[in-house]
DNA sequence: TCCGGCATGTAATCAGTTACATGATTTC
DNA sequence: GAAATCATGTAACTGATTACATGCCGGA
């Protein structure tokens, strides 16, 4: 993240929660003890700047050293996904102990959510598209089209639900 | 997964590694004192097993008290999803440092293992939709939909990819 | 002969969250 | 007057992975 500007760990800790927050997440307590081992490996390095009415920052710069960190690790093997742990997919797999209330409930509360999700990327999208790489594009247009394919399921099984409640 | 009949936590790991993959993940070092403590608090019941060629099996078998809190949790509130941490989506987001040939190496392995997860997910659904729960259908539909919509957003990504490389 | 499956478990390690402490300023 | 934003950090705790130990059987 640093590679093109400099950032403070609390501007790091917004775009965690902001554009990365589909494929990662994160803490003060990882950020900052991290970002203090990468400083004392030299691979960034902190400026303490002053500012009025705000408490002081400390700006993170990466370092040369930093940067050919960063190209290795692009160049490395890829890491396997860690599993997303869901517990909504687990209860759905455990539906036959509830009623059709209870699992159309969670549904409802899924779907309410995703959507939530799927107009910040769609808003996100319109906005940066024009100035996002071609992988970017790729990345966030995956989260786009997961979400629509959740949304559509959950909205099928939805009324699927809602029917068999009805011819019961 | 004991509420309907007794399993060993090795079938459990099983289970697991097998169907819950897409939503779950877990190892011995979890799952044994996992067991160990629900033993300790009444919810299950070990059920030692003699066996001639194998080694003895433990019976988990649940209990009233066990069902009880089975039912209490499917009845409290959804816990939220939590992110799964993928190192792709973020090399993609990154991808503008590194070259196209990169970026087309990611893509076609996360095709090929994302292709393998569907084919997996297809299989299992085909050989047990008939004997499915409607909200256990909905749950493998979800899966089946998010790789397949990711399958499609990868292949128009690599062929827009393969397309640059060439102009360039 | 070696590997995979069956089967249970532990110990060391690593990673992560949560909650707190601090404190000025701005917005509702 | 309360809450959110800016801003940095730590400590206690929880949770999870990895690797190991054990050991027999059947198949390639």
């Amino acid at each position: 993240m640093l590679m093109k500007e400099s950032k403070t760990g609390y501007e790091i800790k917004k775009l965690l929660e902001d554009v990365f927050s589909n494929f990662y997440s994160s803490s003060y307590g990882t950020i900052y003890p991290t970002l203090a081992r990468m400083e004392k490996e030299g691979l960034i390095t902190k400026e303490n700047v002053q500012q009025e009415g705000k408490p002081n920052k400390n700006l993170l710069n990466i370092t040369d050293k930093g940067r050919d960190s960063f190209n290795a690790y692009l160049l490395a093997p890829l890491e396997a996904d860690s599993i997303k742990k869901s517990d909504f997919m687990m209860r759905l797999y455990f539906g036959e102990f509830v009623g059709y209330d209870k699992v159309i409930l969670w549904l409802k509360q899924v779907q309410e959510e995703s959507q939530h999700k799927l107009d910040q990327l769609l808003e996100q999208y319109s906005l940066y598209k024009d100035e996002m790489h071609p992988a970017q594009i790729i990345c966030i247009q995956i989260g786009i089209e997961e979400y629509k394919a959740k949304l559509k399921i959950i909205a099928e099984g939805l009324s699927n639900m809602e029917q068999l409640v009805l011819t019961k």
